[in-house]
DNA sequence: GCCAACGTTGGC
DNA sequence: GCCAACGTTGGC
């Protein structure tokens, strides 16, 4: 037996806003295209938490929580030619690419705004917060996790 | 819109 | 296997 583990992972408000996931309640994480990011993918458990981030936005933060319902399984997107997200070196029988199913869990009162996660000391190993960071799914620590609900005003219960 | 940082591609 | 060229990310 384990505890659930914390995660965070990146969208583009502009694309796909924590607004946009809190009206499906439930969706797919695809098009995730980038191999260490796909190996963190593959870590995720059902029950894993994971905060989710808006990037490349005018105040980019965290903002709200979401939840493994799905661990890793073939990204299709990456199967479908139609898909921006499709890569001819996929398929059904070796995939590249997976993907988890989420389930949205809320939308944070409050925000924490990269720039205040950047002043948080418990935050400083915190791969986001680090020089040219590209990554868009990224483990964080307990503690960090703590840290992070706190500036959201918000807890697990 | 700029541009630094990073990842990937492909010639050699 | 090196590395220049290119494309992308994402803060500012």
């Amino acid at each position: 037996m384990t505890a659930y583990r914390y995660w965070l992972l990146k969208s583009e408000p502009l694309t796909y806003s924590i607004d946009d996931f809190a009206s499906l309640g439930v969706d797919h994480w695809d098009g995730v295209r980038n191999y260490q990011a796909r190996n963190f993918l593959k870590e995720m458990q059902v029950g894993d938490y994971a905060f989710f981030y808006h990037s490349n936005c005018k105040v980019p933060g965290v903002v709200g929580l979401a939840r493994v319902v799905r661990a890793a399984y073939p990204d299709h997107t990456s199967f479908d030619k139609s898909s921006k997200y499709y890569d001819p070196k996929s398929s059904p029988d070796n995939p590249r690419w997976f993907m988890v199913d989420l389930e949205f869990v809320e939308k944070f009162g409050r925000e924490a705004s990269l720039t205040e996660l950047k002043h948080q000391p418990a935050l400083e190993d915190l791969r986001l917060v680090q020089r040219g960071n590209r990554l868009s799914v990224m483990p964080v620590t307990a503690k960090e996790a703590q840290c992070i609900l706190r500036l959201c005003e918000a807890s697990l219960v």
